[in-house]
DNA sequence: CCTACAATGTTTACAATGTAAACTTATTTT
DNA sequence: AAAATAAGTTTACATTGTAAACATTGTAGG
């Protein structure tokens, strides 16, 4: 199937996500996609449909990166952590993923799929530990964490510029499992 | 000091604000924001360093606007339920403010200084209720209780578009109070 | 008051970006 | 090998941010 270049669609993945990643996803944009990548400006759109796709595609990335990094450790704040970390390891990768949306990538199908997933994911982890809860409360309770761990993300990348480096912040970045633990987690 | 258009610039940052609120900040573009207002394209270069400018204007007005409707009502818990009512209420200015910033915008410093004043505020709002704790203790719980509530406008959003409208979400809309104290403020 | 200057708007122009269309070349199929 | 298809390139255009040059209106000092 591969010809001329060899998996050139793959190629463009990458080299996106490489520039997402080294600078921001604001600064995706063909042409610099296609020069890293050696090709016309244009090679691009034999692979996909506009720029919205690939951004979705990076997004679907981000989700297997996320999900394949989470062994089940047992713990649920370690859980926890691993999301926090890729929010801390990958801040750019993760504004693609859980910044407000393009209003026009909102709706692709298969990653509502994984975030459900996710969330699925999260719930099921935590029934063990709430045997004698009702759905409701579990649900919610997950609603919680999902809450705390995302907003977590949030102040620890922005919390520098605002306050410059707090302490607090510093401290929790270091003992994220027991921050959580302490918290959201207890 | 007025002349020609009376107060050109408030206009513009009256317009802009309009077309964040109805569409999205992506939404705002010089030549709609100058239509809208009933200028050339660039009569707004006389009042605006550039576009940047103008969205740091209506962040600096979005706090404002949080601010101002926080009359402190004793509770805690009301507190953090005006944050998730104003991000519920002004989703797309919401974004504007706590969104993944343009990498130009994060740096205006009065608006770091608004960022600022809130969590302050909410440290103070939050020492009567933990007489006995340490400074470091009632830190940390307010960067969870700040989490939480901007975690959970996330998922009260965007909620609805991955798992449908989740029973638990409604219940959680419809009852903020409740849940902030069944969870982060309990 | 009138005259220069400052403030405010407009016109024109250009660079960056997304993407469509037409054209070219490589691969595959018959 | 000829025809069909897939993958790339070139050209072209629309949208948007913004600079530069020009025009107009208000204002302040003579």
């Amino acid at each position: 199937m591969a010809y001329h270049k060899e998996n050139l669609k793959e190629r463009l993945i990458e080299v996106a996500w490489e520039i997402c990643h080294a600078e921001s996803w604001q600064k995706i944009n063909m042409r610099y996609v296609a020069e890293k990548a050696g090709v016309s400006p244009t090679a691009f759109y034999r692979h996909f449909k506009n720029k919205t796709d690939l951004k979705t595609e990076l997004i679907r990335r981000g989700y297997e990166l996320i999900e394949e990094s989470r062994e089940s450790s047992g713990k649920l704040s370690s859980y926890g952590a691993k999301y926090v970390r890729f929010g801390l390891d990958y801040p750019n990768i993760y504004d693609l993923m859980f910044g407000p949306m393009d209003p026009d990538m909102s709706l692709a199908p298969d990653i509502q799929m994984q975030s459900k997933a996710a969330f699925d994911g999260l719930i099921e982890g935590l029934k063990p530990f709430m045997p004698d809860e009702t759905e409701r409360a579990i649900r919610i309770k997950a609603i919680n964490i999902w809450a705390s761990v995302h907003g977590l993300v949030g102040l620890l990348r922005s919390g520098d510029a605002h306050d410059g480096k707090s302490e607090e912040l510093e401290w929790i970045r270091n003992n994220l499992e027991t921050y959580l633990e302490m918290t959201t987690f207890k």
